[in-house]
DNA sequence: TTAATTTGACCGCT
DNA sequence: AGCGGTCAAATTAA
């Protein structure tokens, strides 16, 4: 943990420089090379700051293999609770992944506030049994868990998409439901080839509210491991149930989340503003309680530090990962965390073109 | 030319 | 048997 200090050192300070680039933006227009530059210092700091918080983390990670760390700790929960720390990923991840995946209470904690760590832990699907069929063998069944989601359709431009969630989707099939007015939608994730990306998505509309979503996601996103892979979270989701397929191991954690849940109960159309809220945090804790998840979720982000006396480890490791691996190919990089303004304009633009 | 979407057919599951 | 998830050829868009 020697290296802690220094990386907070390092952290605060290209948080600095990014305050003043950000302060400095404007009169910077025309001169990309001095931005460029001020870039790469930012990045140094951070980069130096993540190896030596890495060095720390797996060393932490070797503690936290001790069974005692499974996470049963009902005081984490109740903060993730109360903090709206992406309880949508913090809840999906059940006891029994975290068992698992020997994932200990900090790193759960990371995990859930980490707003890029959409999904921290890579769990292995175990493919299922192939059929005899010298055919197409086709996977059914032990899809891994589920959350589903409700998301407001856009807005503004085509509201017959579903609304952009900050991952890139390939559809790969549409069928009618029966007893549904619309049809369902079939996406996975366009990373699935390069990255062998699991992650899929069912999108329909909802019979009795064409203008709201209902968003099953499936599997998990293993693209992000990437530096070209996306990194936003859903946005504007309102969180109806959480690993529909193992309610029992996680009902301990809904029982307290899902049903009518304040700190998700609100369809919101919050803009993406993280770093904004590192930004001007210096490290602070955040006013108030965020309700919303948008992309990147600034409320969460923020909420995420709130109690850095507890968790300060693993947060900051996500922070200079996020500054790192948030690379998209479609729809955010560092710089976009970096300059917020840039991410909402590129969610318009991609917004009225094309989503999914 | 490449990538994404559409859509009919296939096939697993209940 | 039939619903729902997936495949893959055909089509469309960039």
């Amino acid at each position: 943990m020697e290296d802690y200090g220094a990386a907070i050192t390092l952290i605060r300070h290209g948080c600095k420089l990014a305050k003043v680039l950000e302060s400095n933006l404007e009169n910077l227009a025309r001169e990309p090379s001095a931005i460029s530059s001020c870039c790469d210092e930012i990045i140094k700091a951070l980069g130096d700051a993540r190896d030596r918080l890495r060095a720390d983390h797996d060393q932490i990670m070797q503690e936290m293999r001790q069974p005692r760390n499974v996470v049963n700790d009902a005081s984490l929960h109740e903060w993730l609770r109360s903090n709206n720390c992406y309880a949508d990923q913090a809840m999906a991840m059940t006891h029994q992944d975290m068992s698992e995946n020997k994932m200990g209470s900090a790193q759960l904690l990371a995990s859930s506030i980490g707003h890029l760590a959409m999904d921290v832990s890579v769990l292995g699907n175990a493919p299922s049994s192939s059929s005899s069929s010298s055919q197409r063998p086709r996977k059914r069944k032990d899809d891994g868990e589920t959350r589903i989601v409700q998301m407001a359709a856009p807005q503004i431009g085509n509201t017959e998409i579903p609304p952009e969630d900050g991952y890139t989707w390939r559809k790969y099939g549409q069928k009618e439901i029966m007893g549904s007015k619309y049809p369902r939608g079939y996406y996975r994730c366009t990373h699935q080839k390069l990255y062998n990306c699991a992650a899929k998505k069912q999108v329909q509309r909802l019979d009795h509210d064409p203008y709201t979503f209902e968003v099953m996601y499936r599997g998990h996103h293993t693209c992000h491991m990437s530096a070209t892979a996306p990194s936003m979270l859903p946005s504007q989701a309102v969180i109806l149930s959480q690993d529909m397929t193992q309610t029992l191991a996680v009902s301990t954690i809904t029982s307290t989340t899902t049903s009518a849940e304040p700190l998700m109960s609100n369809i919101t159309t919050t803009s993406s503003v993280p770093l904004r809220s590192w930004l001007s945090m210096d490290f602070s804790p955040p006013i108030g309680h965020g309700t919303g998840t948008s992309s990147g979720a600034g409320t969460s982000s923020a909420a995420r530090y709130n109690k850095d006396q507890a968790v300060h480890e693993f947060p900051v490791v996500d922070l200079a990962d996020a500054m790192f691996n948030c690379g998209s190919s479609s729809t955010s990089n560092s710089m976009d965390f970096l300059f917020p303004n840039s991410v909402e304009d590129k969610h318009d633009i991609k917004g009225t073109k094309k989503n999914g």
